[in-house]
DNA sequence: AATTTAATGTTAGCAGTGTAAACATGATAG
DNA sequence: CTATCATGTTTACACTGCTAACATTAAATT
């Protein structure tokens, strides 16, 4: 007995595209699967989303959600650089755990997020965050310290990159120096090799 | 008067390929327009590329060849820190001006490189130049070497993801502390921006 | 409370996609 | 010269994003 009208169809359809996106990739979702999952009509998605490019930037908004919240360090009074490591650590974690839904944050799926505001505002309140972190790291100028963020974030960002990658191009090797088992050794002494990297950035 | 059999369709097709995928990202490739910019019947294609990915692959692997001549440092001798950070600049350079093609060759339109011998050698290729060059630089370990190579590749690799997201996120801001701003600071003096990376990260 | 309106759902259909199967042509090896 | 095989074509299928026209019902207005 269901009723002509869903009743929370748009955030059912988020969650399960959530779901189906981190599971499969975000290439492989296809609105008419998704209706299906949430036992819908074909085009009922499109009451709630104009176009896929739409569904995929509400994706990618819980994901920006999700990556703020593994980043969040509560230390109200002083940040050390061990805080900075974890927050890194954690970036890089997030990164590798939902590979998917973060190509999907990072890609060129989404064009441009100011069309999107509710993705805008959670990408931004992740830089945000991380741009707090640092200015509670030592009393720089604010250049200094977007700076530093940025240095920061772009090490994190490229080490999922290669570390994915490079663990892909690299399953049927195991020399001794090649980049895969320099990688993992990397991936599995993020801690140090983070702390490593900002220590050249900041003197703390 | 054109012959039944084209003759060089292979190579013809996956030059248009490269071409069309920088143009309009590779997201808006389809093999049947392929064939038609080609002059070829829809599924001719498939006589040279088994899947839509393979043809992916071989645009890659065209990629990385680009990438390997643009990040080439010609000093047979020694190489200096400031070899490096022109290798890295080269490097961000050609992900910035080629940046539809380096989504393709760093994301996952391309799952399995193993799949694809000959982008797996171009890809690794690309590496081992690096390797080379950080090889020239001090005696280190081969350890160490990796090291060094995977931490600039994983630097500028993730600089190029920042810039170009920051970019685009921030079309419509102009602060002065935020990300875009920061970020086209760091984008127009790349150079004093990897020296003091890569100064923490070797002392020559 | 009755009625209008707007939000949300459905059905049918278009144009485009990747890909497989069966067939056609012609370059090349025997 | 002929047989083979690489390369091209035609046809067809299942799938996709998306639009237009229509159905239902919740919410707003009178």
């Amino acid at each position: 007995m269901k009723s002509y009208h869903h009743g929370n169809l748009k955030q059912e359809l988020i969650d399960c595209a959530c779901r189906l996106c981190e599971r499969d990739g975000y290439t492989k979702l296809s609105i008419r699967s998704l209706a299906k999952e949430s036992g819908v009509s074909q085009t009922a998605p499109y009451r709630h989303f104009e176009t896929k490019e739409t569904l995929y930037a509400s994706v990618a908004t819980e994901g920006f959600k999700k990556l703020s919240i593994a980043c969040h360090i509560d230390a109200d009074k002083k940040i050390t650089k061990k805080h900075l490591v974890k927050i890194g650590c954690n970036y890089i974690e997030f990164g590798l755990k939902n590979a998917n839904t973060y190509d999907l944050m990072f890609g060129t799926a989404v064009g441009n997020f100011a069309e999107y505001p509710e993705l805008l505002e959670s990408a931004n309140s992740t830089y945000e965050n991380m741009r707090l972190s640092f200015s509670k790291l030592a009393s720089d100028s604010d250049e200094v310290i977007a700076f530093k963020c940025i240095t920061l974030w772009s090490m994190v960002h490229g080490l999922v990159g290669i570390l994915r990658k490079v663990q892909v191009v690299g399953d049927d090797f195991e020399e001794g120096v090649g980049p895969i088992s320099t990688a993992s050794v990397i991936a599995t002494n993020l801690e140090d090799h983070l702390d490593k990297v900002l220590t050249g950035l900041i003197q703390n």
